[in-house]
DNA sequence: GATCCGTGGGC
DNA sequence: TGCCCAAGGAT
């Protein structure tokens, strides 16, 4: 695309999210880069609604990285509550102390830094960068790849992810400024999120409808590679994992495996899911029983 | 690169 | 109603 045109899409975006964005609590201007940071981790794979409250929630009881690090991980795995994918609970509290060990208690600003934390990948460390530290990186979710393949690529979906081609792509469409930069990549989130959305877009309300290939292309069906769809929910080992947290974070006692044996028929799968939290460090098993991680 | 990992909203 | 998908990351 010529540069000519990636200033048009980027400019109109910056316009229309001045206007259009949503106030979320975490892009007040007072927000601290740890708040950012926690918020990232809750957004993954985590829908906007859903994070708000525990946001809020967290902040209030943790608002620094030093105070998170300081109570056992049990804890931030039960204010997690039924965000979903607990493993992140147990991520941000090791990303506390990371950050309490390696950079005083200050989420660092470097990418590389970011990078290192734990939990951090290419999203959030780009993320945090860029909205908590003003830096210009492109920032890449599944919001900005759909846009991205639609109004510049002119497909109806993005295909597979690739962090290499993704950022490239981002890169060569974001203002050279500092601070509409950061607004573009705002903003293509935005967008994505509230318009051009996977299911039903809003094409008639979109702020670059005039300069976007797909509409242009008589919004052709998708006929490339699909990403995989994910496993079916209902009976899983993921299910049963999900039950199996839900006891541990309400028992404040260890919980014995017979009382386990009341949340899943199949114990042979109850046995497979209790040894993966045991093995990603959800669970801890000693002689009373199961619980959750308090060190 | 493919899979696994929770929970629920929206159509 | 069941299915798709969601501000991803680790392995």
């Amino acid at each position: 695309m010529p540069r000519a045109d990636a200033q048009t899409i980027a400019a109109s975006l910056v316009a229309w999210f001045a206007d259009a964005a949503r106030p979320l609590p975490w892009r007040a201007a007072d927000v601290s880069p740890w708040a950012v940071l926690v918020s990232e981790f809750m957004l993954q794979q985590t829908q906007v609604a859903r994070v708000v409250p525990r946001w809020e929630a967290w902040i209030r009881r943790w608002p620094t990285p030093s105070a998170l690090a300081a109570e056992p991980p049990s804890e931030a795995v039960r204010a997690w509550d039924r965000l979903g994918y607990p493993r992140r609970a147990l991520w941000l509290h090791r990303a506390a102390v990371e950050i309490v060990e390696r950079h005083g208690g200050e989420v660092p600003a470097d990418l590389d830094a970011l990078l290192a934390l734990q939990g951090v990948g290419p999203y959030t460390a780009r993320a945090v960068a860029a909205f908590a530290f003003g830096a210009r990186h492109p920032v890449v979710d599944t919001n900005t790849r759909r846009v991205i393949a639609r109004a510049v690529a002119g497909q109806g979906e993005p295909g597979p992810p690739s962090t290499a081609r993704d950022l490239g792509a981002m890169a060569a469409l974001l203002p050279h400024d500092d601070v509409e930069a950061r607004a573009f990549n705002a903003a293509a989130m935005e967008l994505g999120a509230t318009v051009c959305t996977a299911r039903t877009p809003q094409c008639d309300d979109c702020p670059i409808a005039g300069a976007c290939a797909w509409r242009a292309a008589g919004y052709p069906p998708y006929d490339g590679a699909r990403k995989a769809t994910q496993a079916r929910f209902e009976g899983s080992d993921r299910q049963v994992r999900g039950l199996v947290m839900r006891e541990l974070r309400g028992a404040h006692r260890p919980v014995m495996r017979a009382e386990l044996a009341a949340l899943w028929a199949d114990a042979a799968q109850l046995d497979r899911a209790v040894a993966g939290l045991v093995a990603d460090g959800l669970a801890v098993s000693d002689g009373e029983g199961f619980h959750l991680p308090e060190a």
